[in-house]
DNA sequence: TATTCTATCTATAAACT
DNA sequence: TAGTTTATAGATAGAAT
């Protein structure tokens, strides 16, 4: 799987599938043995392919015989609990790999609420366009922010020691940012300001209970009409 | 392996080895189930460890039941054919990294005469310290660069619309290379007559038979005293 | 057809949660 | 102990030889 990521499909070129049958072959062979030396356990392999007309075996004769006489000694029972077909296998590498998408749509949803609201903080202006479910999900962002804020500033007044370290890292940044000279709790109170401004505009400042939907965020960001 | 190249053997740390097992049983019942997908083979795979008390298994219980029928339904020679032991495998493998190694340093040595080769043409300095060895090996590579150079001069004589293209590419190169103006032509014949001198100096140049062989370059580039 | 090369993808050791 | 993250080692698809 690389130059190209491949489709889990049955390779239909004849040579292609040969290929490719030979090298994971030959790297599942070394697995195969990596396993058993790292972990010390015992463990066998067999492959037909039509390729050979004798089976691919892992490891040795020796070891695959009495791997199977251990298997055939136990209770059927005992046999089937570990197995897994295919089909088993598939379901739960497709749940797995959907948890994973789902989770990736809910962290690109949050950081494009982040990009937006950090573009009305520094502009002013107020993206248009935006359905109630992303305002919503918005406010619940922004809310999070106030209270990280309001937790930071809790912190600094029971440590007064700190404040002053604070106070001059913010001048440094304020500086970098292009903040003509404010200081960052100057910078913040506007910013609160500001964002409070605009949980009214919204009226649902109070709201706990949003995390990220699965909704996209329309083409609020797409369209060139908007800002 | 990884964020270190671990050593391939008996893990003694319980839970690492534990952890290890995990993954990897994981990984290689992945790549099996890709390795009969893309390639329409029949494959199992029965794993023991000390995790388990049932062996963990792997397609499902038919597919593994009608492959060990399978494989003891042929005769016995016919099952050991492609049977590979854990000595053979290592044995294998050892060879084949055996040869990577030897080629790679063929390279390095290649490389190393040629960096002394150029420096020679560059700053006319000859390297001290070289045993005859060295110097045999350098000759060599000397002569291949000749024999390259005429076969372009003849080939740009043969393409005479060719060669006007090639020369003033030459001169922006020569630019780049600080080489004061000399267009690439002149700069190949003072190359030229330099290795001839070289030659000369080592009076082997026409000896064809040379690839280069097992020995290092002394520390004749590790020395602070030449040049 | 098989082997080699290499850019890219996948597996995973170690750290962290 | 098990799951997640991250940086690096390893596997390999496709092309070249």
């Amino acid at each position: 799987m690389t130059r190209r990521k491949v489709k889990l499909a049955f390779i239909v070129n004849e040579s292609a599938r040969k290929t490719t049958y030979r090298k994971r072959k030959n790297g599942m062979v070394k697995k195969a043995n990596e396993l058993a030396t790292l972990c010390g356990v015992e463990a066998c392999m067999i492959i037909y392919s039509p390729y050979d007309t004798e089976p691919e075996v892992w490891p040795s004769s020796m070891g695959v015989q009495s791997t199977l006489v251990r298997f055939r000694q136990m209770p059927e029972m005992e046999q089937c609990k570990k197995m897994m077909n295919q089909m088993s296998f598939t379901r739960e590498r497709i749940q797995k790999i959907s948890e994973q998408v789902k989770k990736m749509r809910r962290n690109n949803r949050e950081k494009e609420l982040a990009q937006i609201m950090y573009h009305y903080l520094s502009s002013g202006i107020f993206l248009q366009n935006m359905t109630m479910n992303d305002l919503h999900d918005l406010s619940w962002l922004i809310g999070q922010n106030l209270r990280d804020i309001s937790r930071r500033m809790e912190a600094l007044e029971m440590e007064p020691q700190n404040e002053v370290q604070i106070q001059s890292q913010g001048q440094e940044q304020a500086g970098e940012d292009n903040n003509n000279g404010k200081g960052i709790m100057e910078m913040n109170i506007s910013t609160l300001q500001r964002q409070q401004n605009f949980m009214e505009l919204m009226n649902c400042a109070g709201d706990e209970t949003l995390p990220f939907g699965e909704a996209n965020l329309c083409n609020a960001w797409s369209s060139p009409f908007y800002f």
